[in-house]
DNA sequence: TCTGGGGTCCTAGGACCC
DNA sequence: TCTGGGGTCCTAGGACCC
């Protein structure tokens, strides 16, 4: 298949967890409210049916945004944001607590409605995908407005679609309109649509390759798609340097990819105030020992056995380490994981406070596939 | 009183094997 | 005594994404 052929959509909910949030509490439609992990954020019932909502301002925490309303985002605070820096932007705003069992359910609720229509797709997490319209019938306005009013008809929600010959350009295009966006462009309309746009537009340049970029001179897509392939090459090595002079051209091969294990199960947690190995000893250890639990039930509830334990501190200074260790036999017991991060938590320097303990789970089989027998490396049979 | 939690992919060096 | 080229697995860190 020819690549300019290809009809790709990429869809995003529109400010996904809030919006989920605005169905349950349709009165603070229209106010500035945040998501995020404020514990004692719950809404309290009234006598008389309604609600008393927690402020910004009252937040204490080490939290952050996770969404925010449009009428939010309007004040200047923004999904990543730390609450309490929002607070002082935006003091009245509501706080909102996060409910992952509720957005996980509109989640199924809007793919079964886009499967419905265009079964290729690919996930790309809770609120977005990639369709493959390619062989689906009917013009392209048309079956984008199509998945639109079916996404609002099984969930009351909006979204925004953007559809390129491929996901690179379809991902920027989403967000050219949002929220409730539709924008269809074609490689024609790269020069005038894409290369304004500044290059963290691009999925894959984030804030370090951003600020190397302006170091050079190159703030725009369009100036990256015409710098010197030896600047870019010395300052980004050669795999890199080729793929940013490709995606600033809005060149992009890869295909929809409909199915995906996992690769790795994780569990972390940051600590309302830093700890200390030594001092604080016991409330880590028991720390440890949840989070290890956690992981294994999540193992279990997946169907997934594990050979590689990891562990991941956080100091006080942010700094992050980790160290991992690789088991003959897997394990998914919470017994079994937590021998193996305390073998790896030997080995890491514990003298500065700590902020954050996790435990990943990787090298992941279906369990059963029992003890595996050393099968002969490639070669081996020749020796 | 800055800065969450859950992921993926890439790089690079060393051990080990043929 | 010195000369290789490939390959896989493991570990640690880092960039990036939602």
């Amino acid at each position: 298949m020819a690549e300019d052929l290809r009809r790709i959509a990429h869809l995003d909910m529109d400010a996904f967890y809030a919006s989920v949030e605005l169905l349950r509490y349709p009165e603070l439609r229209g106010l500035p409210v945040v998501i995020g992990g404020g514990r004692d954020a719950q809404p309290v019932a009234q006598a008389d049916g309604s609600h008393s909502f927690s402020r910004l301002r009252d937040y204490v925490g080490r939290g952050v945004i996770t969404t925010a309303t449009y009428e939010a985002r309007a004040l200047g605070v923004g999904s990543a944001m730390g609450m309490m820096k929002a607070a002082k932007l935006a003091p009245d705003a509501i706080l909102l607590p996060v409910n992952f069992d509720s957005y996980r359910h509109y989640s199924r609720l809007f793919k079964n409605a886009v499967a419905a229509i265009a079964p290729d797709f690919e996930d790309r997490g809770i609120d977005e995908i990639y369709i493959d319209l390619t062989h689906v019938e009917g013009e392209t306005r048309e079956l984008a407005q199509r998945i639109k009013q079916a996404v609002r008809d099984a969930t009351g929600l909006s979204c925004s679609i953007g559809i390129t010959p491929n996901k690179l350009l379809s991902k920027i295009s989403s967000d050219l309109e949002k929220p409730n966006g539709l924008t269809i462009l074609g490689y024609d309309d790269i020069p005038a649509r894409i290369w304004p746009l500044g290059v963290r537009k691009i999925n894959g340049i984030g804030p370090k390759a951003t600020e190397k970029l302006a170091a050079l001179g190159i703030a725009t897509i369009g100036q990256l798609a015409a710098a010197d392939a030896g600047l870019l090459q010395d300052h980004f090595g050669a795999h890199y340097s080729a793929w940013l002079a490709e995606a600033a051209r809005g060149i992009d091969r890869r295909e929809i990819s409909t199915s995906s294990e996992s690769k790795s199960i994780s569990r972390e947690t940051t600590f309302e105030r830093d700890l200390h190995a030594r001092q604080d000893r016991d409330t880590l250890s028991g720390i440890l020992t949840q989070l290890c639990a956690r992981l294994a039930d999540d193992l279990k509830r997946k169907g997934y056995v594990s050979r590689t334990i990891s562990i991941k501190l956080r100091y006080d200074d942010f700094q992050i380490v980790s160290r991992n260790v690789t088991l003959p036999q897997p394990v998914a017991d919470t017994t079994g994981i937590l021998h193996a991060a305390r073998e790896c938590l030997k080995r890491v320097p514990l003298q500065r406070r700590l902020r954050l303990l996790g435990v990943r789970a990787s090298t992941l089989e279906p369990p059963g596939s029992g003890p595996q027998p050393a099968l002969p490396r490639q070669g081996e049979l020749f020796a």
